[in-house]
DNA sequence: CCCGGACCTCAAAGCGCTTTGAATACAGCG
DNA sequence: CGCTGTATTCAAAGCGCTTTGAGGTCCGGG
């Protein structure tokens, strides 16, 4: 069933058919029921392809995800979305997804908006200088970046989270416990966010005077084993930390599992401070949580640059608006004052 | 820059700039050369709304992630996109996702193939009686379920892993090493998937006149607070059990930590035995595993999945095709002979 | 009784591509 | 030299929708 059966049958023209159906004015109330009825009746809908063609507008969104080079799909990506799938039904669009090796990523986006397949992209993870924010400027592409750039002030759209803020905070309470001795366990360092966190980090640490120390710090693919595998390394090395700043959950519980293998007492003889992406199957649940974090969900963010998007998408002329959340501190059961401190003190 | 445009650049119609670009035969070489190079100069790419209007084919395949009750969003679900994207890179074809909440999940998929935006969709854990499968008949679009559903051999695609098969081994080989008490901690019951892993266990425990104790059988999301909690819950119990049989790594997970907090030592004292959907982000790590597992990779069912789909659209009177996969069976640190059964023997 | 305006409805053009059916040019053959 | 066949190119129709610009009907006011 299409436009011209089902005008035919009511005796009417497309023209007429069409503008009853997407609610125009200029057409009887009487003339309208009729034709919604009708089109209810015969289980008529738009071919959206040809509505696509005609409004010129593709109403769908492109996420490009890279596969890292050990093949490893960002597990944050699909909470993201989730929050993002929300403002896109709320909004009429779809989303469409393209995933491809790492060194293609530039390509994909580019490849979405010539073939005008897309009203706009979401930049996920930016990189230290990324490319991507140049090629889409060059393109015409709306965009929107869940996260920015190093670069000073930039005429685009981004929502992000105050990475270094959260570290330095994190950071902090640990000092303030009387930890000296505090291991990072950061993301990938290429990435923005993660060179942030390490900035909150350093800088936290400089202004007590501390000198950080690189047998301390390390910055991969945030998973399970790499936490667990660092903690275990840096706890059976000479002089171990006190504490670990981790930058997920899935690290944290790496490293909590190798406190425990070690058959230490999790805030009493290692302390551990985790970023928490709020990931709707990993939670830091409790009733005091598991672990003390600085909490953003990314899910929210998702959602947010999503709306921020289609905001721009539909009023190209506004000014690019820009969010920068804060992380909260919530207090777990991972933290306590380190134990020489407690001994002594 | 549109087809007309560069046709008129070049001094040829239409028809000949659109077949010399697409590879047919009637156009001399000469041309054709002309033809392609211009393109790349001028970056013209051929808008695909506009093909697909006119070829009638969407190049595109649907993807519908309900969100649980709960909200949350099933983490297998980007590990199996993962793959299937690869598919779907190689075969020219993208990938659209709705995310929907659960009750909407059944019309998201009408939607889709109402509005001719896909050529076929994936239909992701099937429930006991699915009532997805019957709707994407009727409506005629084709269609891959990842999973079967209960009813007898029915007349569509699907890949699945033997679900009972690696539930039923799993529980001999702790039956093997002399459990009696295993704690079945599965997914949903409401999947059809959590529903055979339930009749392998509990036919394994048939086979030695063993009849299931429900203190010792849970259902639930597959998370790691699920894993901990409830496995905290039967050890902290009446007759606890020596063993667990838990539906996911992340399970898993849960599991071993409330082992751990109770400072008993896994593979001594509580043996766990998991099924390993072989995640990116959460591996079974180590030189020997972590855990004792059975094993099948969900990203290579993905790529499988998308596979078949592409060929039961391109091949419509074909059989429709289908794989049951073996899942392997791993052995980790995470097993052994139970604790009385040690001081006995 | 005529006219302007309000209200509805319509035919046709256009979105950018593919594909059909026809036209043109040229070579080879008898 | 006329005819057939082959190689190449083209104009036009069509995919299913939206939107423009115009037409038709009916009412009340002058």
């Amino acid at each position: 069933m299409n436009l011209k059966e089902l005008s035919k049958l009511l005796n009417l023209s497309a023209t007429t058919v069409s503008r009853a159906l997407n609610g125009y004015p200029e057409v009887n109330a009487a003339t309208r029921a009729r034709v919604v009825e009708a089109a209810r009746r015969y289980g008529y809908a738009p071919n959206q392809v040809a509505k696509r063609l005609a409004t010129g507008r593709a109403l769908t969104i492109g996420h490009v995800v890279p596969l890292s080079g050990h093949q490893m799909i960002n597990p944050f990506f699909s909470e993201f979305i989730a929050g993002a799938g929300e403002a896109y039904s709320a909004g009429g669009y779809d989303m469409l997804v393209s995933i491809v090796p790492e060194a293609e990523e530039a390509e994909a986006y580019g490849a979405m908006a010539r073939h005008q397949k897309v009203d706009g992209v979401i930049v996920h993870g930016p990189k230290l200088l990324d490319p991507r924010i140049d090629l889409l400027h060059e393109l015409g592409v709306p965009f929107i970046v869940h996260g920015r750039d190093s670069r000073p002030e930039r005429d685009y759209c981004w929502i992000d989270m105050n990475n270094r803020r959260a570290f330095l905070r994190a950071t902090e309470f640990l000092l303030d416990l009387g930890h000296r001795r505090i291991a990072l366990l950061n993301g990938p360092e290429t990435m923005q966010f993660a060179h942030r966190r390490r900035r909150g980090y350093e800088d936290a640490l400089a202004a007590r005077g501390l000198a950080p120390d690189p047998a301390l710090m390390r910055g991969a693919d945030m998973t399970e084993s790499y936490g667990h595998g660092e903690a275990l390394r840096m706890m059976e090395g000479h002089d171990p930390p006190t504490a670990f700043l981790t930058a997920s959950i899935l690290v944290a519980f790496g490293a909590l599992r190798a406190v425990r293998e070690l058959a230490l007492e999790p805030g009493r003889d290692v302390s551990i401070v985790t970023h928490d992406d709020d990931l709707s199957f990993l939670k830091n649940s409790g009733a005091v949580p598991l672990f003390t974090a600085t909490r953003s969900s990314i899910r929210a963010a998702g959602r947010r640059a999503a709306e921020m998007l289609i905001d721009h998408i539909e009023n190209p002329r506004a000014e690019p608006s820009r969010e920068l959340w804060e992380a909260d501190l919530t207090l777990g059961r991972s933290t306590g004052p380190p134990q020489h401190e407690a001994r002594h003190g």
